[in-house]
DNA sequence: AGTTGGATGGTCT
DNA sequence: GACCATCCAACTG
């Protein structure tokens, strides 16, 4: 369990970043459906990413989890780390036993610290496309805060990884950090609102 | 602190 | 056939 500290939206077929850009694909198409459910693509031939539908049914909108602080089941974190190198085609055994040995030093504000690394943590990949995280019994899930929680810092930053798409859309301030965690991937102030 | 290049394969024009 | 909502190591200064 984690606490999600970094988002990014991507909202509407006129976003040029998002993948909606192309209209209802085979791949994309769950952008377009109920809120709360999982939309999990492979980026870059190699990780996985999971995106969270949050428009209501026959919009695209979808936010992107690009970092969790780990709260508890960090162990079993670095085992989703170490699972999805294994999976990799040129995987010598050397290779292998080297990035069991970083995985286990690094420090939990690194192990989901990144939109492909929150994935290979929580052992998501693309089957788990369409499910819904707002069900209470399913296993991956979206919580509420608890009262009592540490009270996030939010910071509204422009998206990374999207030059492509030119401005005004690499400049939307869509990126959302809290601040206050150790476990955000890029900058954590830079803030254009 | 910032830049560069390699890994790797699905998706879209 | 080009592009890509990434990550890490290996450089440079």
């Amino acid at each position: 369990m984690g606490r999600i500290v970094e988002l990014e939206a991507y909202i509407g077929e006129d976003d040029r970043a998002s993948h909606a850009r192309f209209g209802p694909t085979d791949r994309n198409r769950v952008m377009w459906g109920r809120p709360g459910t999982a939309y999990v693509y492979l980026v870059y031939g190699m990780y996985d990413c999971l995106n969270v539908v949050t428009e209501p049914e026959g919009r695209p909108a979808a936010l992107l989890v690009r970092a969790v602080e780990p709260i508890t089941g960090i162990e079993a974190m670095r085992m989703g780390r170490m699972n999805a190198v294994r999976g990799r085609r040129r995987a010598t055994p050397e290779a292998l036993e080297a990035e069991r040995d970083r995985v286990e030093r690094l420090p939990a504000a690194r192990i989901a610290r990144g939109p492909g690394l929150v994935a290979a943590a929580f052992s998501i990949d693309r089957s788990h496309t369409g499910l819904d995280l707002l069900d209470p019994s399913s296993p991956l899930r979206l919580e509420p805060a608890v009262a009592g929680d540490r009270p996030p810092q939010p910071v509204w930053t422009a998206r990374i990884g999207v030059d492509y798409a030119g401005p005004p859309w690499t400049d939307r301030p869509w990126r959302l950090v809290d601040a206050s965690s150790p476990a955000v991937s890029g900058p954590r102030a830079r803030a254009t609102a």
